[in-house]
Parts: C-alpha cells; structure tokens; sequence
DNA sequence: CCGTATTTGTCCGTATGTATG
DNA sequence: ACATACATACGGACAAATACG
C-alpha cells in the first residue's frame, strides 16, 4: 500500500504555478520562512493531507529553492507540530491521532475558561461591542446558510477573546494548538440546529461577560469547548464506526 | 560598549573540551539535534548567559561540525523561544522581558489550577502518596540548608503533579514554559521563612487533592504559583531599582 | 542476504546584506 | 558618504544511512 505521494502530476503542476509566485512576494525575511509559509498554505488549503509525503529534493525542485531552506522549514514545522520527519525515509503531514486531538480541546477548554473569567473583570464596552458584533455576522451567515464564514466567523470570534485578555504568550499558544487541530478537522459538517445552539451560547457568555460574572463566563466558555469536543469524538465515532484502525 | 561574547579564551578552552564528547555521545540521531541539546545545556548551566552573541561559525569550530547543523539547531532553539536570531547580525540568547515572565507566571497559574482541580478528581492514593514523598524531600533539604536541592525538588514535585492530569501536551507546554522561565531567574535567593511557607502550602494542596475538593485544590495551587510570580517581580524591582534598563 | 535506489546528513564555497569605522 | 569587516543566506556536491526489491 504505497503512501499518498505528493508526486501526482495534476497538483504539482498547479503547487509549481502557484508556489513560485507565492515564495517570490514572500522573500521579505529568508527563503526558508517562505519556504515554510508556502507548505503551511499547501496543508490548509487541504493541497497536503494528513499522512502525505514530502521530500526535501521534491519541495526544493518545485519551489525553486536549494534543499537548505526546505530542511530548515522542515524542521521548524516539525517543531510545530505539522509535519513528522523520519530520518532516512521522509517527511509527512502529520496525522492527529484522536486522543491528541482530544487533549487539545480540554487545553481549549482550560484556556478559554482562564479567559472568561479574565474579560468579566476586565474587558472594555468596546471589546464586548466587538465580539457582540462578530455573533451578529455569525447570526447573519447562518441565516445565509454560509457555513464556511460561520467558521471563519467562530474561529475569530474565539481568537479575538483570548487575544483580549492580554497575554501575548497565551494568545500565541492558542494559535498554535488551533493550528494543529486544523489538521485534525474531520469536516464538522455540522446540523442548522447546532449552529443556532451555538451562537445562543456564544450570546449568553457575552453577557455573563458584560455583567461582570467571573465564575459564570468562565464555566460557559468551558463548556462550550467541551461541547465541541464532544461533538468532535462523536463524529469520530461515527466515521470510524465499521473500519476500526 | 562590546556584547559580552562568547569568545573568552577561558570558557572557550572549557567548552571545547567538554563539548566535543558531548556531541560525540549524543550522536544518536543527528548532529544537529546533538548541538541543540549541546546548546540547551550551555544555557542552562550558565556557560551562556542572556543576550551573550553566538556564531554560526564559531559553534561550528568549537564543536567541530560544520555550520549547517548549527544553523538548524539554532532555528529550533529560536522557535523554541531561547535563542534570537537576527538576519545577518548573529544569535543572540534570548533576554525575557519581565512582562513575558510575567505572562508565563500567569499561564502556569491556569494550568497548575487545571491540573489541581484534575487531580483532586482522579489522582490515584499511590500518585498522591509520590508528591506527598516529594514534599518531605523538599522538608529535608530546607533542614540541610540545601537550597539547590530543594528547587530541584520543587520543580519535580510540580511538574510531576501536572504529568498526573495525564494530558501530555499540556505536559509538554508547561515543560517548555518552565525552560523559558529558566532562562528570566535572576536567582531567587529566597529566604529560610518563605521555603517553609511553601512546603507548608504544597502540603494545604496535597490535602485538599487527597480530600477531593477541586475547586480548594484549584485555587490553591494559582495562589501558589501567582505568589511565586508576585516574588519575583518584587526581586525584578530591587535589583533594578537604582539602575533603570 | 545482498545490492541498489532513495533520502537525509554534512560540508564548504560564494553571494548578500548589515553594521561600523 | 564610503569602504571594509563580518555574519548569515543560499546553493550544490558528496557522504552515509536506511529501505526495499
């Protein structure tokens, strides 16, 4: 059973196409933070999937680049949790088992509750009229049956609180973690119903937020990221359902 | 006024000697991860100190491998927050800023408060009975008058505590914050009082975990950590109260 | 069990950019 | 302002290790 390669005529005439324009606007710092960038562009775009393979020759050739740049991006990747190098056989796009994907929610779940408590006590009317606005264009997109910016909509929404409550250093590793869990995604293809839940609650922080209630914004936020990760282990479940491994 | 660099003709002569069989020894995998855990270990034994300048060539001479490896191990330690690159300047050891130690108190305040509440709900009597040993450790080596030991021991006994919750990323994360941590610590020459102070603390929480109360052993532990940060930044500012930056 | 292909590991020469006098 | 020293950035060649038929 041969590895998903990346090797496949079709996608690489369109990576080759679109990367060598791509690399070139980026070349503000060094190559191989382009580099770097262009490979994480490839794996949420879907153009690599969990399990693909990459070679540092095959990146180098198509990119345009020497193998210096793609081996450093390489590992810095693999820091991040992207990419998984095996040394004399290749490297791959990491595949999230679901226990891990599961740790990243109750990571989720502890930091967003740190956040709530912290915006109850102090988020500005401006910050809360931010977010209330960002539930409104969420409300709106259901509405327009738009569930990819619903999405989009959610992740900023989420991004935006925690970036509010002022710790850089939280903020970059939330980041990161959504960052890994995106390669998880097992498209969420989620029910109306739970999306108009979903904003309700969204609503029902803001307002524990705006009143000041520490223990009660802080316990709704858990929750809802427990929620999604429920949802999450169930659609799991369901997929996985008759082929166990 | 000259960086301090790292081209003393006395740490020089130590360096090369030790760290060339610690590279020898460490080649497991690759050379490069051989000199990035070289490097780690000259910061953390104070061979390196902040802001000193390293070089890309120099490593490489005095470890005797060629500059790629350096260059990818200082990619690494960069992501990793201990080193900082400077395009065509040279790397620096990272100086932390007191208001990123700041942060990083704060985060480990959310995980150790994560962790206790965790464990006062799961903690087996055998995983409670080690951090309960750990503690005792810690009571000896006040009593021996042996500082060193017993910070050693405190890291271990809170690093243990939150391997128990049993998430090994947040397991991971709260490891890579304390090493960023490490690199802020102008010391904390702590005074005899406070050590017992926070024995007997460690023990309030064992108690509380022991007697499942999560929301006392939650709350104890942030108090913990969140007076360890108030320390700190009362030490940052007498040792730089007469000399402003 | 061995040879060959593949892939990373390593090294060094040269280009390029930055700071400094 | 300009030249020079210095450090990284990058490329390409060669070596070594591993996988696979």
């Amino acid at each position: 059973m041969p590895e998903r390669q990346f090797t496949d005529p079709a996608p690489t005439a369109l990576l080759q196409a679109s990367a060598l324009s791509t690399i070139a606007m980026l070349r503000t710092s060094s190559l191989a933070s382009a580099v770097q960038q262009e490979i994480e562009r490839m794996i949420f775009t879907g153009e690599l999937g969990p399990g693909d393979k990459l070679t540092e020759a095959f990146l180098a050739d198509r990119l345009g680049v020497s193998r210096g740049p793609v081996r450093e991006a390489f590992r810095v990747l693999e820091e991040a949790g992207l990419l998984q190098l095996e040394k004399n056989r290749g490297v791959f796009v990491r595949q999230i088992p679901i226990e891990e994907a599961l740790e990243i929610f109750e990571l989720r779940a502890m930091m967003e509750a740190h956040v709530g408590a912290s915006l109850a006590q102090n988020a500005s009317p401006a910050q809360i009229a931010e977010l209330e606005e960002l539930v409104e264009q969420m409300q709106a997109a259901v509405a327009a049956d738009q569930e990819a910016r619903y999405y989009e909509l959610n992740l900023a929404f989420h991004e935006r609180m925690v970036g509010f409550a002022g710790n850089q250093k939280l903020l970059a590793l939330y980041r990161k973690l959504i960052r890994e869990l995106s390669l998880f995604r097992l498209r969420n293809l989620a029910d109306q119903g739970h999306l108009l839940t979903s904003i309700a609650e969204h609503r029902d922080m803001l307002r524990a937020i705006a009143a000041g209630q520490s223990e009660r914004a802080s316990s709704l936020l858990r929750q809802h990221v427990l929620m999604s990760r429920e949802r999450t282990l169930h659609n799991y479940r369901l997929q996985h359902a008759g082929a166990p491994n």
